[in-house]
DNA sequence: CTTGCATTTAGATATTTATCTAAATATCAT
DNA sequence: ATGATATTTAGATAAATATCTAAATGCAAG
């Protein structure tokens, strides 16, 4: 479920300013948690639905872990909204 | 918090099948019922977070309460999730 | 190969949320 | 007023979620 995990991982307020953080630019966790007052481990169960979402993606660089914004699941989401509004779409409820 | 209480809206599947249903056109709470299984009480539960979140609104026509999509909010919700894109647009995190 | 740093995983707890049944409220028709 | 229909509210329960601390893992540098 593609687009359940979408809204579910936007619904969380911690969840919407890291995807804040990052659209400034890509960055390793531990820099993202500055901008928190939450534990890492908190942190890192947000970063596992925003992946799982598919809204950020990760890449190792040595010690860190980098994370960024996925431009264009997010533009998806959007979409779907839109998609929400527009009687003529189709009804693709929860597919995937 | 306008902007979490649409968020949380959003985010259960139920929810965004009556917005889908509604989005057909405005029908009475018994009508909108029929699409479901889950009993009266548990979906006027999630009528109240649309409303909370302004997404629908309601109308008393007799014994029926009809309820209609607010599309003007849906637009806003759509709107607000580019914003989450675009690293210009202002921080309006949560206020209101 | 051990020490230190960055991040994640495990396990526990408290809060929130979705759901139910039963009861309450509101309107209409008689 | 009384009874029938539509919807909401109350109160309870089970499942999901956010958070924590402590422990484990992955990597780099001596």
């Amino acid at each position: 479920m593609i687009r359940q995990s979408i809204f579910k991982a936007l619904a969380d307020p911690t969840r919407r300013e890291i995807l804040r953080v990052l659209r400034e630019r890509s960055m390793p966790a531990g820099e993202i948690a500055e901008h928190f007052t939450i534990s890492k481990a908190s942190l890192s169960h947000h970063f596992n639905l925003l992946k799982q979402a598919d809204l950020v993606r990760t890449e190792r660089r040595g010690q860190h872990i980098v994370y960024s914004l996925n431009t264009s699941v997010m533009e998806d989401a959007a979409g779907m909204l839109m998609d929400l509004l527009n009687p003529s779409s189709k009804d693709d409820s929860d597919e995937s």
